[in-house]
RNA sequence: GGCGUCGUCGCCAAGUGGUAAGGCAAGGGUCUGCAAAACCCUUAUUCGCGGGUUCGAAUCUCGCCGACGCCUCCA
């Protein structure tokens, strides 16, 4: 039994579709202007190893991720460079669209955008005017009124009473209360602007989310997640709009992940404390991320620095110690110790799933991952065939991919390998002559062209660093 | 100030009332010409501190100390 951790409550509660093996869930993006950082990769392997989690258990996910495609920021930098904005986040979103894929990253089954949604948009707010909920100002911004709404703040935790203190009214805004949010912003001279019954105008931040929960899922889903950043004022405002726009609960589940800690610090663009997503890669594979974030709790911060990568590292390269073949020359494992691999395997799969079903508990699994591992290369030492290590190996392949690790060894172009294997030949040939530092300095000089040679009694291996 | 999360081996980290997973690092060993890799063994009587509940607590409860996040755009 899946057991998720919901914001809303608080608690730890037992995961409940509302149509049997279906799963709606909403992740909310990014907003495109810029390189995306290291802190989105972290939100977004959290969620595709949800989705995949939930997807492996059987579950039909329909996995929605938006693009923020308006927004002050994006015109801003539009203005700075002299582009068109939409053109700017177009090229934003087929960027960060690619690093999610370097990342491994399954696509969205959908990723709406703000810009293709204004029909909807308008009509959200003209029903929130209706019931109550929102007022249009004298300004020609449309606000969401709080007090409209009993429920307001109840998932951050917060009262209208304690929040209004820190809550400021900027210049030229005409809320009737501090804590009221624009809707629909109207537009500035020469911004980038659509029709509407307020005049022209733009949505806010929040009703983007709400809306295209609603296009894209309807007017209930099972999962809403995001970074934690967002549970204040963006979920909640959310919760508010959409709740009292169809009268329903909107979302089943609230999953926010941690905050990524760079030197202490959470990363963001106001701080300027940034790695992007592309420089990350550039250094490290995609597995590394993945795997620094799997081993910890997606609750929680995450340490990122040299440290934190360089164990995650060696995590992976240690997993993938578990795909190497075995010698040719294997002479076998005695049946009772092949079908002990597959048990051992087998117990490893039972002991991920016990893992991953309490609230998705990805260091437990990575920690089965190992377990797998120790098997098999046990059984590869004792001498098991190819064909014996198998099943075990396939099993570990299947509870790889449900974290989404590729643990591919490196490949080189293939065009030197037939150098290599003949510069191995020959070091063999030195070696029977016992001709150390010649085999030595072959070694050493392969080893600094990036190709780690093994030596087992079943003869020489490479590969590639 | 308000709301919330969290403090477990040198480091990362699981654990959700029944007597401390896993990885890295460290030490010893097997294998090897020597390495590397892999494998085997060792490494927390103890879970920030102090009370309480219980036959029994890292796990529940109260207080204290400390770290972090949100309360303004943020994944």
């Amino acid at each position: 039994m899946l057991k998720i951790y919901n914001t809303l409550t608080r608690k730890i509660e037992e995961f409940q579709t509302l149509e049997p093996n279906l799963v709606k869930m909403y992740v909310c993006g990014v907003t495109v202007y810029n390189d995306a950082h290291v802190g989105h990769a972290m939100s977004a392997l959290v969620f595709d190893v949800i989705r995949r989690y939930l997807e492996y258990r059987g579950y039909t996910v329909k996995y929605v991720m938006n693009y923020t495609d308006v927004d002050d920021k994006i015109i801003n930098r539009a203005k700075q460079l002299g582009e068109d904005p939409l053109a700017l986040s177009k090229r934003y979103i087929e960027d960060y669209a690619r690093d999610l894929q370097n990342l491994n990253v399954l696509p969205a089954t959908s990723n709406p955008q703000v810009s293709k949604t204004i029909p909807l948009i308008i009509q959200f707010i003209e029903g929130l005017i209706q019931k109550g909920h929102a007022y249009a100002a004298s300004n020609g911004d449309v606000y969401f009124r709080v007090t409209s709404d009993d429920d307001y703040g109840r998932l951050s935790g917060r009262k209208l009473d304690d929040m209004q203190a820190g809550a400021r009214i900027e210049i030229g805004e005409a809320k009737d209360h501090p804590m009221d949010f624009a809707l629909w912003k109207s537009a500035k001279e020469g911004e980038i602007s659509w029709e509407s019954p307020w005049g022209h105008g733009r949505p806010g931040w929040h009703i983007e989310c709400s809306a295209m929960n609603l296009a894209e899922l309807g007017e209930q889903i099972d999962i809403h997640g995001g970074g934690n950043d967002l549970i204040f004022p963006h979920h909640e405002n959310e919760i508010a709009q959409s709740e009292c726009y169809t009268g329903r609960e909107f979302s089943r589940y609230w999953i926010h992940n941690g905050m990524l800690q760079l030197g202490g610090e959470k990363m963001s663009k106001s701080l300027g404390n940034i790695i992007s997503i592309k420089e990350l890669l550039s250094q490290r594979e995609a597995d590394v991320m993945r795997m620094l974030v799997l081993n910890g709790t997606y609750r929680a911060p995450l340490m990122f620095n040299d440290e934190t990568l360089d164990a995650a590292q060696k995590n992976v390269e240690r997993l993938k110690s578990g795909f190497r073949a075995a010698p040719l020359s294997a002479k076998g494992l005695a049946p009772e110790a092949a079908s002990a691999l597959v048990s051992a395997a087998e117990s490893a799969k039972a002991n991920f799933i016990e893992a991953m079903d309490n609230d998705f508990n990805t260091a437990g699994a990575v920690a089965a991952l190992f377990e797998s591992v120790k098997a098999i290369n046990t059984a590869r030492d004792n001498g098991a065939t190819a064909a014996q290590l198998k099943p075990a190996q396939v099993i570990f392949r299947e509870l790889a991919n449900v974290l989404g690790l590729k643990l591919e060894e490196k490949q080189g172009s293939g065009d030197a390998d037939a150098f290599i294997n003949l510069l191995i030949e020959v070091r063999g040939e030195v070696r029977k002559q016992k001709l150390w530092a010649t085999s030595d300095l072959i070694r050493d000089r392969l080893n600094e062209l990036g190709v780690a040679i093994e030596d087992s009694k079943d003869g020489t291996t490479w590969k590639w660093n």
